[in-house]
DNA sequence: AATACCTTCAACCGCTGCGTC
DNA sequence: CGACGCAGCGGTTGAAGGTAT
């Protein structure tokens, strides 16, 4: 047996609010506090359900919420704990004051995903988009063709906007406009992109200095490499590894807020993956269980959000 | 000026976890 | 212990406004 609906669809209105609605659902909340959803609507003479009215509180009405552009502060906040916490959009969230999960996560899929992309950082694994050009480098030949055609799968939407719209062409920078080889093109636009940056990356490998594909990699020391705007230098141990960027903003000047996207603190004690680990084991009593969920006391003093390690960077949860 | 395309973000949907009975 | 109801979460959608052609 299914569960019933949260309310009869046919008897509530949908889409975007009035100021009358607002009106009525704010001064409503004002008086009775949010106790019971599903009542606020009937109590407050709304033709909304109980869902549609939390949500329009939560994200848009309560009167501690910010409302302007991010600061510079906020979206590094953000990034630095998607790295570690993954899509947990509320927990990150709750770090921003004034700020909702559904504010972070517009944010996030708008702007920080491109951002972080335009700097070659790949937004899921946080690393560079040059570091997996070396990890695919390390396999032996039979497995590259897979792996790169898995990692560009993954990567097809970064690249197609970088490509279309930050007029990046390829073609001009890596042949020095020699123009697409023959047998690239093809009738759909998307999948002559794919051959053009199949070609780019592979045709990176090789002039970056990375050990050639039928060779293994020698992680001894560190190999620098150029691509996308990053500079990485890959000592070759995922446990050690660690990046520094030269980034380069949309003007080609280094850019400090790319900076610190990518670089893990060098200090560290106790981490925030034992603090997520120990959460999903489940915390001492339900109280503290519904604290962490709601990430109200995951970061406290003894966890700096910046007393990150480079192993934190490296999300494990995706 | 008209149209197509793109971006943003509010709102919705379905699922999950927790509390209560 | 299981069923149920509610609140909260993350993914997705679509309307509205902006920009490019």
């Amino acid at each position: 047996m299914g569960r019933l609906p949260c309310c009869e669809k046919d008897n509530v209105k949908r889409g975007q609010w009035t100021p009358e609605e607002d009106q009525k659902l704010s001064s409503y909340i004002a008086q009775h506090g949010t106790r019971n959803w599903r009542l606020i609507p009937k109590h407050a003479g709304l033709q909304r359900c109980g869902k549609s009215c939390r949500l329009r509180w939560t994200n848009y009405l309560r009167p501690d919420l910010k409302h302007g552009q991010f600061s510079e502060a906020e979206e590094h906040t953000i990034v630095t704990l998607h790295s570690v916490l993954g899509n947990r959009w509320a927990v990150i969230a709750a770090q921003l004051p004034g700020r909702t999960d559904n504010d972070v996560k517009n944010h996030w899929n708008t702007k920080l995903k491109k951002k972080l992309s335009g700097m070659g950082i790949d937004p899921v694994t946080h690393k560079p988009f040059s570091h997996l050009i070396t990890e695919i480098a390390t396999l032996p030949p039979p497995q590259v063709p897979n792996l790169a055609e898995a990692a560009l799968g993954c990567f097809k939407d970064e690249m197609l906007h970088l490509l279309t719209k930050r007029r990046i062409n390829i073609q001009l920078q890596q042949y020095g406009g020699g123009g697409v080889p023959a047998g690239m093109k093809h009738e759909d636009g998307k999948d002559e992109t794919i051959e053009k940056i199949k070609f780019g990356l592979s045709k990176a490998i090789k002039e970056t200095g990375m050990p050639p594909l039928d060779k293994p990699w020698e992680p001894v020391g560190a190999t620098s490499g150029y691509i996308g705007g990053v500079f990485g230098s890959f000592p070759g141990s995922d446990n050690g590894f660690h990046y520094e960027l030269a980034s380069l903003d949309n003007e080609g000047g280094a850019s400090p807020w790319g900076q610190s996207m990518c670089m893990a603190a060098e200090h560290h004690h106790g981490g925030l993956h034992e603090k997520v680990a120990e959460e999903e084991r489940g915390g001492e009593d339900s109280v503290n269980r519904k604290e962490t969920r709601n990430g109200e006391s995951m970061f406290n003093s003894e966890c700096s959000l910046w007393d990150l390690q480079s192993n934190d960077l490296m999300n494990p949860m995706i």
